[in-house]
Parts: structure tokens; C-alpha cells; sequence
RNA sequence: GGGAGUUUAGCUCAGCUGGUUCAGAGCAUCUGCCUUACAAGCAGAGGGUCACUGGUUCGAACCCAGUAAUUCCCA
């Protein structure tokens, strides 16, 4: 068989991974053996794959992977998201560019289009991942709105409402007059803006005195409850507590002091319109003002406001500017510049409006979520997030969850002519609420609320309804048998920017719910930026189409990429070059394969540097998988991937296959081939995680295979114990032929001369350790054990080893004696500073034994270079 | 404005309980090699005021305080 000088992952990705799906090997049932859950972040179903999402779910596939070769039954479940906002934007304007508005529509008629749309796009991402090599049970797949997933999310509901954790209140929204509706705040658009910042003086009660504001929207000043100044500000103190005439409309409100004011901005003193401004709102709440609301929906005066009833704020902001100054309470007026809001869909500017929502009471919830941080029943990783966690837990917030879109779960909540509120899965439910209240109304006079609730509510219920949506409504012991055996879930892989709207509401949830943690561990990526450091986007055109790198580097080249520098919690700088070093490990496995499945096998003696390198190579690869396995533990899942790097590159490839390797066109004996192809197998055990394709492949070709014996569901390699004096000696060893090598490079010799070495510091009856593998690699015609110098050789220190290798003549003495001498130098005043210290009574006395056993080996060590050292350079005279 | 984190080689990061010759790894760079698996390669080398200032300690990259830069979350 002809194999290619390189590897081709094209077709054979392909191959594998239609391989593993015809013979279910990503499918798991519940069994006898031990679970291993991960469920996916439900990526937006409409969305297509970004470099955020390889991250993600390289990460779960790795974990996932391991676990099904560590015989555990590994499942993991995919699906989507119905992303509220975010699709439902979508809809909007694709149905805009069609000349469609959404306010022509009925909700029924939208939601129609909605679905074609979510049919016609969902899903695509879930077909990227399959490039990507992800080892998902696809016959598990979900959506948050499924029929289950939609149920669950009303009896969540009806059951929150029920225990007094759902209900209503007043929350400011950002309002866009013009579309009238209220919008996130990832929908408004803050630019800069040219503005006018008027002066305005109140009048204060029976004084003379007047009190000067500032403010850049003038008109809302008839909805004012109080000026505010700093409790510090030395200008103002007389002030406070007293009351002052709101201006035109002489109304009588107070001076108030909170911290919250700038002194610096403006005059100092603020005005406080609760009504049309969060922080406002914020402080009316602190100090119990009243709220008078006088902007409409519309945009125009409200008739609270008294005056302009009817017109538009941006003509009552010219008239009350001159009727203020008529009245001459106008100071003076200053351009400024300052952030407005924008809506992206109408580009009005936003007027923050008060509007009734519906919110989850989260201080109950929070607390048994806090508690198994806490207590480490869920880790974070890495560990630092606790303390973010925590804080967010502390000072939680009540969530507001009614979002005024139609995609998504309609809010169950019902009303009446008059108002009144009852909350049922159904019209006929809401009948029932109703009558019990004693109240007899007809179907046609109930009408349901308008909203849907939040994206966040259906997916803070993942873990749970993904294997038994009916699950909330159940007691534990009649949860169904998925559940059972795959809850609590182990690992979750997600973005920390994410741990509270999503991580801490599925451990609520999960508490509440399952009375049980939903995973073990969370695992938190960093953000993938671009080399710039910047955010990738879409908008910024600055992020690589995931597919066209996977054709370009292959998906393991891929992985690869991503995982070599993403520690948890990091951001990854991306930069295709890390895929090419991705590439280029492939491409080394696949070589070390063709050199390999190049030998031909004899019965045969190995030779004494094949006995020497099967044993260490053994002993060492024993030590890496002890900590490959402590790194897994840790979540250390780049440094585990570096580790193994390492021991295939270096350790295997150019140490252990270099001297095994038989002569041009010689054979290998078989226990050396055998003992090869096993250590092979072994690695390809411990990568097949982070490289699922060409893992697979070559573990079909190394050895003649059973048609189902697949790499995906072998095994993890059997530990043997390691041996650390064996892999220190050969560690020497390495050290001697780099020393030999770096004595050729520097004097221009070919690798090709065999050379003669001497050593001093052993004798014939204390060789050195793995001197066949050092004859070689490191090409030596002899090892001789000496008591002196010979003649016409360059002494070396490797460690405490003497060794010499024969030169002509020395080229440069001048260059050797200064080489030598920077090294005494060196070694002298590091032997000062140990004596120094081992001299030091205080050090002595307060240090550990072991560590002043350690400093006096040193000491040894050094007085030993030394001496070498002195002797050399009175030999080079 | 409140909170949390980060700062170690050109880049990305390790450095665990303060103590191994502790200042490390990978990539990049430089030098020499087309050495019969691999130039997507091999062999070797150079590269650091551990952000800054002070403190604690026999001893600090590591602990403490302050400063600066920077990132994120909440407002």
C-alpha cells in the first residue's frame, strides 16, 4: 500500500464520521454502567457556527470522548434555541424587505412566518457540528419550542405564580415611540449627539433663593418629584429639606441628598423625573417620590404634564425652553455632547418608560443555588468565577421575564374587562380561576396577556427537560428513567458572560425542580477575538468561516488549533496559524504511522537500544498518562492536550521511534514491532479525544481489525506503574546527546562521523545508563570510561557528568577559555549565595529540613562544577 | 459609579503550599542541515527589571498595601 508523504483529512473525516453514526456509536440508552452527561448550550437555531461555538463544543466533544473511552455511557444532547429576540428580529426584517410589516400582521400570521423561517434555517448549525466531528446523540436532539419544552415552560409558570415567586410590577423598558414597543438593550444604539444643556432655576419656597438644574431634555421637568444634591456638596447643604416650585407648572417638590450625584456634572444639583430616567426611577424608589408619568406611548405630552398636551416632546423641548425663559428662570444654555439611544429598528431616539411586567422573585431561588457553590457541589472552572458568582447571587435581582415579542412562549396569564389577572395553561383554565374567584366571565371577555416570556425561561429548564419536560409538574421517584440515569449532569460547557442569565438560573432551577445540582462541573471558555483583540463579530467581518478552516486544515487540525492556547477561562486570540500547527501534528502522526507500516518484521534478538528504549519509553508514557489524567481533573484541558503533544512529537516520534528505528532497508524484530505498535495504540487512545479522525483512521491500519472494533468506543490504555529512576537516567541521557549534537553543530561536524567518547565520572562497572540508545543517537563509534583527560579532547559537564569528545585541535582557545571562565564565574557566585544562606543561623532553624538538605546538595553540586570547571580551563592552557 | 479579574520571553500561556540550578512550555525568531517517516521536517541556539513602588520574611514571580494599564460583569 502506497501511503501519501502527507495527510489528507478531506475524505477521510467524511468517512469516520458516517462510520460512527451507521453504527450508533454516539447513542446512548440508560445501562448498568456509570452516566456521563453533557448537555449542549442550545446555540440560536436560526444562528450558523462561529468560531465561539468550535470552542464551546470542541471542548464537550473532548470531554465527551474521553469519558466514552473511559467505558463510561457517555451522552450527550443537542439542540437549539428559539432566541426570542434575536429570530424574531431576523423575521422582522426579512419580512420588511419583502414589504411586510410586522403591525399588518396578526400574531398568527407572524408566528407562521416565524416557523417557515426556523424551518427553513433551523438545524443548519447542528449540521456544522457534525463537520466539526461532534459525538452528539442526535436522535436526542431538542428545541425550546418543542411542544414538551413549551408545556414545561407554562407549568413552570403556573407553579412559580402559585408560590408566590411570579408577579407583577412596574420596570422601566426602553420605549420606541415610533414602533411603539419596548426593546432590549442589546436593540438600542447609543451614539453620540450633539446636545443642549439648559440651566434652569426653581424657585425655592418662601426665600429669594432660587436653585439652579441642568438638563438636556427640558420637557420632562413638569414630570419632576425632587431635585437632588450631593448630602457633601457645600453649595447645597443649607438647601436640603427644603421645597422648591417646579417651573411653569409651579408644583411643590423637595431637595433631596443621595451620594448618586455628580458634583461635578452641570450645576450640581439634579433633577428627578422618575417617570423618564432608570436612575431617576432608582432614587424615586429610594426616597418614596411619586411618579408622574408625562410623555405617552406616542411620544407626545401626556396629560399629566399639564401644558403641550398632545405635542411632540422634540417641539415641547423648543417652547418650554423660551417659556422658561420668559418666565425668566433660563440661566444660560451649553452645547454639549452626550450618548442617546437610538432604536435599531425605527432609529427613534428611546424614551425610557415605566410599563407593568412580570417578574420572578429570585432571593428563595438564589439561595440554595449559592449554597452548592459554596460547598463546591458545582465547580467552577477556573475557581475565580466563584467570586463573580457570588456577588451577582448576593445582591440578586428579581428577573423580569415578560419580553413584548410574539416568538416564544405567550405568557399565561389572562385577563378581564376589568383587569383583573389570573394565571392558567389554557382559556379554560383561566374560566375556572376566574370563577373560583367567584367571578363569572364569559370566553370572549378573557383575553391573554400579549407577551412571551423571556428566551432564558425555557433554557434555565435544559438539563431537566430535555429528558423529561414533564418533569416539573412530577415528584422525584416518578421522574421518568432518562432522567433518573442522566440527571445531574456532569460537565457544562458554556461562556462566563453567560453564568447568570444561564449557569446560575439552571442550578435555580434544577434545585427547585429536581431538588438537585443540574452538572458538576462548568467549565467557562473565554471569548475567541481576533488578533487585534477585538470581539469576533459579524458586523466587524473580522471572524474565519469555521467550515472553509475546517476544509483548509482539517476538523482535528481545527481542534487542535483552538485548544492549544485556550486555558479556561481565556480568551483565545485567534489566529489561523494555530490551526496549521494543528495540521502539522496530524501530519507528524500520520508520518510516524508511514515509517511505522513501513518495516518489515523478522523473528529475530532486538538490539540492547531497543531493549533500552521499549523500557523507557514504557515508564515514561506511564508518568505522562498519570498526568494527562491529574490535568483532566483540574480542567486543564490545554495543558493535558500539550502534554500529549509533547509525548507523540518528542518523546515518541524523535526519541523512542529514532532508536528503534532499524538501518536503511534492515528489519525490526517483532517484539519491538510489537511493543511499537502497542505504544502507538496507546497514544492514539489517549488523542483520539482531541483528534477523533485521523485517530480512527490509523488505528484501522496499524493492525488488522474486526469490523467493529472502532478507536471511538476502545478503551483508554491500562496504566502500568512508572518508574522514576529509569525515566531520570534516561533523562541524563537525552541530556548527553544533546550535549554531543550541540558539540557537532558548534564545530561544524557532520552528524554523519561517528564519534569517540570518553567519560570520567563512571567507571566500566558504572556505566552509563542507556548507553546503547546514547551510542545511536548520538552516533558514537566508542564509550570509553577514563580517569583523565585524553588528549586532544574538549571536556563537557553535562550535570555531574565528565565527558569528552575528541577535537582535532581547538579551534578558538581564546573563545573556549572565555566560555568556561563566564561559567566559573557563574557557578562561584551561585555557591556564594548557597553558603550564604546555608550560613544563615535564621534559615538554618526557621527553613523546612528538606529544604536545607536540598541547599546543602546544591553546595555539593556546585563546589563539584567548580572544581571540573578550574580543571578545564588549566587544561586549555 | 459599584464589583471581579488580569499584567511573567516577540505572541499565547504554565509556574500548585513562599524554598529543586526557578525564571519555564508551545509558537515565532536565528544558525546549520533536502540525514531513506515527515522541509507541514531534523539538529542546535538566542531571547525576561516576573507592570511599578513600598512592606512582611532567613528567603518573594508567589503574601500584604498603594499606583498604573487593561478586560469583564452590574448600573
Amino acid at each position: 500500500m502506497e501511503i501519501p508523504k502527507q495527510y489528507n483529512p478531506a475524505s477521510i473525516e467524511d468517512k469516520w464520521y458516517s462510520t460512527w453514526m451507521e453504527k450508533g456509536l454516539f447513542r446512548s440508552v440508560p445501562d448498568g454502567r456509570e452516566s456521563f452527561t453533557v448537555v449542549i448550550p442550545p446555540p440560536n437555531v436560526t444562528g450558523v457556527l462561529h468560531m465561539g461555538h468550535m470552542l464551546n463544543n470542541t471542548i464537550q466533544d473532548v470531554l465527551v470522548r474521553r469519558a466514552r473511552l473511559q467505558g463510561k455511557n457517555a451522552c450527550w444532547v443537542p439542540g437549539t434555541d428559539h432566541a426570542s429576540i434575536a429570530t424574531e428580529a431576523k423575521v422582522v426584517n426579512k419580512l420588511h424587505e419583502q414589504g411586510i410589516e410586522k403591525n399588518s400582521l396578526s400574531r398568527e400570521e407572524f408566528l407562521k412566518h416565524a416557523w417557515e423561517w426556523t424551518d427553513k434555517h433551523g438545524g443548519i448549525i447542528l449540521e456544522q457540528l457534525k463537520k466539526l466531528g461532534a459525538s452528539c446523540d442526535w436522535e436526542r436532539t431538542k428545541f425550546t419550542m418543542d411542544d414538551d419544552m413549551n408545556r414545561a415552560v407554562t407549568n413552570v409558570f403556573i407553579d412559580l405564580y402559585k408560590k408566590g415567586l411570579v408577579y407583577r410590577g412596574v420596570r422601566m423598558v426602553n420605549w420606541d415611540p415610533k414602533a411603539q414597543t419596548a426593546l432590549s438593550d442589546e436593540e438600542v444604539i447609543y451614539r453620540e449627539t450633539p446636545s443642549r444643556l439648559f440651566h434652569v432655576r426653581y424657585q425655592i419656597k418662601d426665600s429669594d433663593q432660587t436653585i439652579t438644574i441642568a438638563t438636556t431634555r427640558p420637557e420632562t421637568i413638569l414630570g419632576d418629584t425632587a431635585i437632588c444634591v450631593h448630602p457633601e456638596d457645600e453649595r447645597y447643604t443649607s438647601l436640603i429639606g427644603k421645597t422648591v416650585f417646579v417651573p411653569l407648572v409651579n408644583r411643590e417638590i423637595p431637595i433631596i441628598a443621595d451620594e448618586y450625584v455628580d458634583r461635578e456634572f452641570g450645576t450640581g444639583a439634579l433633577k428627578v423625573t422618575p417617570a423618564h430616567d432608570v436612575n431617576d426611577y432608582n432614587l424615586g424608589i429610594k426616597y418614596n417620590l411619586p411618579v408622574v408619568d408625562v410623555i405617552a406611548s406616542d411620544g407626545t405630552m401626556s396629560a399629566a404634564a399639564q401644558l403641550y398636551i398632545g405635542r411632540d416632546r422634540f417641539d415641547v423641548r423648543k417652547q418650554i425652553v423660551k417659556d422658561i425663559d420668559a418666565a425668566g428662570q433660563l440661566d444660560k444654555i451649553e452645547d454639549i455632547k452626550n450618548n442617546v439611544g437610538y432604536s435599531e429598528r425605527t432609529d427613534a431616539v428611546i424614551e425610557p418608560r415605566l410599563s407593568m411586567q412580570w417578574f420572578v422573585k429570585m432571593e428563595v431561588l438564589a439561595k440554595p443555588a449559592l449554597d452548592v457553590v459554596n460547598e463546591g457541589k458545582v465547580k467552577l472552572h477556573p475557581a475565580k468565577f466563584i467570586n463573580t458568582y457570588k456577588y451577582w447571587m448576593e445582591n440578586v435581582k428579581d428577573w423580569c421575564i415578560s419580553r413584548q415579542l410574539w416568538w416564544g412562549q405567550r405568557i399565561p396569564a389572562w385577563y378581564d374587562n376589568t383587569g383583573d389577572v389570573v394565571v392558567a395553561a389554557n382559556l379554560e383554565g383561566a374560566m375556572a380561576e376566574f370563577a373560583a374567584k367567584g367571578k363569572n366571565v364569559t370566553a370572549a371577555e378573557i383575553r391573554q396577556d400579549e407577551d412571551v416570556v423571556d428566551t432564558w425561561f425555557s433554557s434555565w429548564l435544559w438539563p431537566i427537560t430535555v429528558f423529561d419536560a414533564d418533569a416539573v409538574i412530577k415528584n422525584p421517584a416518578d421522574f421518568n428513567a432518562d432522567l433518573k440515569y442522566y440527571y445531574p449532569t456532569k460537565d457544562l460547557v458554556t461562556a462566563p458572560e453567560i453564568l447568570f442569565f444561564w449557569v446560575a438560573r439552571m442550578i435555580m432551577a434544577g434545585m427547585e425542580y429536581c431538588g438537585d445540582i443540574p452538572f458538576s462541573n462548568v467549565y467557562l471558555t473565554g471569548i475567541v477575538r481576533d488578533k487585534q483583540g477585538r470581539k469576533m463579530s459579524k458586523s466587524l467581518g473580522n471572524s474565519p468561516d469555521p467550515i472553509e478552516l475546517i476544509e483548509k486544515f482539517g476538523a482535528d487540525g481545527v481542534r487542535l488549533g483552538m485548544l492549544l492556547t485556550s486555558p479556561a477561562g481565556n480568551d483565545l486570540p485567534f489566529d489561523e496559524s494555530m490551526c496549521e500547527q494543528g495540521r502539522n501534528f496530524s501530519n507528524k502522526i500520520w508520518n510516524a504511522f508511514r515509517l511505522v507500516k513501513g518495516w518489515t518484521v523478522e523473528d529475530k534478538e532486538p538490539t540492547q537500544a531497543s531493549r533500552e528504549a521499549t523500557a523507557w519509553f514504557g515508564s515514561h508514557l506511564a508518568a505522562t498518562i498519570a498526568e494527562v489524567d491529574d490535568l483532566f481533573s483540574k480542567y486543564r484541558i490545554s495543558e493535558a492536550l500539550m502534554t500529549l503533544y509533547k509525548l507523540t512529537w518528542d518523546d515518541f516520534c524523535a526519541w523512542y521511534l529514532e532508536a528503534v528505528k532499524p538501518g536503511f532497508e534492515q528489519s525490526i524484530d517483532r517484539e519491538t514491532f510489537e511493543a511499537t505498535i502497542g505504544y502507538f495504540e496507546d497514544l492514539l487512545r489517549l488523542l483520539h479525544p482531541f483528534i477523533p479522525f485521523i485517530s480512527e483512521e490509523i488505528w484501522q491500519y496499524l493492525r488488522e481489525r474486526e469490523d467493529d472494533n472502532l478507536l471511538i468506543v476502545n478503551h483508554m490504555p491500562k496504566t502500568v506503574a512508572a518508574d522514576a529512576k529509569l525515566n531520570a537516567e534516561f533523562d541524563l541521557i537525552r541530556e548527553v546527546i544533546a550535549a554531543v549534537r550541540a558539540f557537532r553543530n558548534d564545530k561544524g561536524l557532520s552528524p554523519k562521523e561517528a564519534l569517540r567518547l570518553s567519560c570520567k565520572s563512571r567507571s566500566a562497572s558504572n556505566q552509563l545508563p542507556f548507553d546503547a540508545v546514547l551510542f545511536k543517537l548520538a552516533n558514537l563509534e566508542a564509550i570509553d570510561y577514563v580517569s583523565e583527560k585524553p588528549e586532544g579532547t574538549l571536556a563537557m559537564l553535562v550535570r555531574t557528568e565528565e565527558i569528552f569528545l575528541p577535537v582535532g585541535e581547538i579551534s578558538d582557545p581564546e573563545a573556549e577559555r572565555e566560555k568556561l571562565q563566564k561559567e566559573l564565574t557563574y557557578t562561584e557566585g551561585f555557591l556564594t549565595s548557597v553558603e550564604k544562606k546555608l550560613s544563615n543561623e535564621r534559615f538554618v532553624s526557621n527553613a523546612k529540613p528538606e529544604v536545607v538538605a536540598m541547599e546543602q546538595k546544591k553546595m555539593q553540586d556546585a563546589v563539584q562544577r567548580i572544581k571540573v570547571l578550574k580543571e578545564q580551563l588549566e587544561a586549555l592552557v
